[in-house]
DNA sequence: CATGAAAATGCGAAGGG
DNA sequence: CCCTTCGCATTTTCATG
């Protein structure tokens, strides 16, 4: 496992401003925190180092670019040590934006983005069913995410 | 609804690198795509008042960060228009992440994650079912997260 | 859409508490 | 050991053609 690091409560005021917003200015945290910037710099190397911080991205409106569809949908293998090969199928379905491996009810769970339901149903009957490995899908439709954030440092 | 925009290949381009890395430098994409930084610049402002970019954020590292349970809950409610009530008091609690109004088995589909089952548990229990509209709940633990990424703009 | 210059920001060395 | 000051390098931003 990845070493376990120290942190305090700076570092989780750095971080909870960096996620609302990756690009805020080390000067403008540095005065807000009363510190120099030098240290916010030090702090967001250090977090970078031990791999808490991980990357940036922007954060898209997925509706802006078409994508009106959003569903999730459980799946069943055939046989459980089928994991591996139908993940590896389902990393090459672009619209396959999550999958977990859960227990339960299904082998595999997804989250799925497409532009349309025609789109949907193309996407599970074409190409999500005709995976050898899956022997039954069961889907959830989202009609709206009201809440979509992260967990709190 | 909000305006539609053209989006042209420069446009997707740009914003599917700052999809993978919001500080990459105006100059290395003016370079890579054989314009100048002021273009790409522009391009950036253009979407970000189509509202197309919304923001950006740090990545984070959930388990570093100690949160090691992740799940999905299917919530039943007592009557569908407890909605809005339910969701009131859904926002409230910080261990849901994430929350779908979905056809189906469920009124509302939530991603919940936690420091450990014991606090999973008391969440479920003492917070969660604790909402007067909630009539049941289904729980879907996740042990992995194999795929996790965007649409493709 | 490009140029170029001014302003803002990021970065890292060196030193102090 | 962590923090700060300080100067340089890079990047962003904007007026102009």
């Amino acid at each position: 496992m990845t070493s376990q690091i120290r942190i305090d409560d700076l570092d989780r005021e750095i971080l909870n401003t960096l996620m609302n917003d990756a690009r805020t200015p080390y000067a403008e945290m540095a005065k807000r925190f009363n510190v120099s910037p030098a240290t916010v710099h030090v702090r967001v190397e250090k977090m970078r180092a031990a791999e808490i911080i991980t990357g940036t991205e922007v954060i898209i409106n997925p509706k802006l670019l078409g994508y009106d569809v959003c569903c999730f949908i459980g799946i069943n293998l055939n046989a459980a040590r089928d994991y591996h090969s139908a993940l590896r199928k389902l990393n090459e379905l672009d619209e396959v934006v999550e999958a977990y491996y859960t227990t339960g009810a299904y082998n595999i769970f997804v989250k799925l983005m497409c532009k349309s339901i025609e789109e949907l149903q193309y996407v599970l009957i074409d190409k999500l069913q005709a995976i050898d490995e899956v022997q039954s899908t069961e889907t959830l439709i989202s009609l709206q995410n009201p809440i979509n954030r992260n967990v709190k440092p």
